[in-house]
DNA sequence: CAAGGTTTGCAACATTATAACATTTGCAGG
DNA sequence: CCTGCAAATGTTATAATGTTGCAAACCTTG
């Protein structure tokens, strides 16, 4: 099945990195927003992998790298990236993953493997509506849907069977 | 609109709370758990509104009480609330709310208000089966759905025009 | 360059959660 | 009734995550 998605199978992960920063360049430029160096190397270590990072992992390779970084350092630059749409942070994993639709207008579902950690994002506006018909049946108002899914890739599925 | 939900509107809330501890009484003795002193303590404190209760909110409770409690107490009778599935935690508040469905099998989803923080449990299982469908669409087998919801309850649109 | 806003450095602190080990309690079998 | 085991609790310390407040550095714009 090559119809995977990516963070379920091998892929040229130095294409997704690049893209999401090319992306992030243009869309702060858009929006007169400074991607200031750490910002832009803080996104580019969350983005190393399609598994979330916390922040104080963040954090050590900052100050592994040199950079003279306190926890602060990266609570605000994660910040400003998530006030941008650039990274999502993952409410069930205290974590924080690139976003993958950066700039579309979008809710995020997670997908996030227990075994491997990657988590692909979706955007279903199916799931969205039926969400939000829910809500709407109570009066509530939404603002903000916080979608986090556990279980098992692909991949970790095929592997449960070898043990 | 008096078919608004329990927590939008005054209430008899010590019905909702011996109604809880009634079920929580017939579900641990039908599984041969045991509902010791403090957790049913624990239970009732979380029960007292249906605002989300931090673990050291609880514990606080607890101490001014003469409870000689510390956070392993809390945390140990709030792991043994969940497992029975007596309550819930909240990832995107770190606070736990008690379970009005207990007994049934569900995915909780919750609608909290961002202004007066009160929490309404629904269980729908048509926005159950579109995350399940959306999730096997990318070949992922879902354990554990977190699927909350900020925003405005009905009660806190209203006074949003009195501003 | 001068003023004013934004960003960063830095130190301390607050909040949430867990680890490790000793002690007590409830209960089943002798 | 005892005895011994497992479950539950007490206790202390520590880990992990996130925030506040203030001063210095840095753009930008007139
Ligand atoms: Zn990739
Ligand atoms: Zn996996
Ligand atoms: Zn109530
Ligand atoms: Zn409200």
């Amino acid at each position: 099945m090559s119809s995977r998605a990516l963070p379920y199978r091998p892929h040229n992960h130095d294409a997704c990195v690049s893209h999401a920063l090319a992306e992030a360049r243009a869309i702060c430029q858009q929006q007169n927003a400074r991607l200031t160096p750490t910002r832009e190397r803080v996104l580019e270590l969350i983005w190393q992998s399609h598994k979330p990072l916390g922040a104080y992992d963040v954090l050590a390779k900052l100050t592994s790298e040199g950079h003279n970084a306190a926890p602060p350092t990266v609570y605000r630059a994660l910040d400003f990236l998530q006030q941008y749409g650039l990274v999502h942070r993952i409410a069930s994993l205290n974590a924080f993953t690139g976003c993958t639709h950066a700039g579309k207008h979008h809710t995020g579902m997670f997908l996030i493997c227990r075994a491997c950690g990657n988590v692909l994002e979706l955007m279903e506006s199916s799931v969205t509506t039926a969400i939000e018909n829910a809500a709407s049946a109570e009066a509530f108002q939404p603002e903000a849907i916080t979608l986090e899914v556990a279980g098992l890739c692909p991949g970790c599925q095929a592997d449960q069977h070898h043990e």
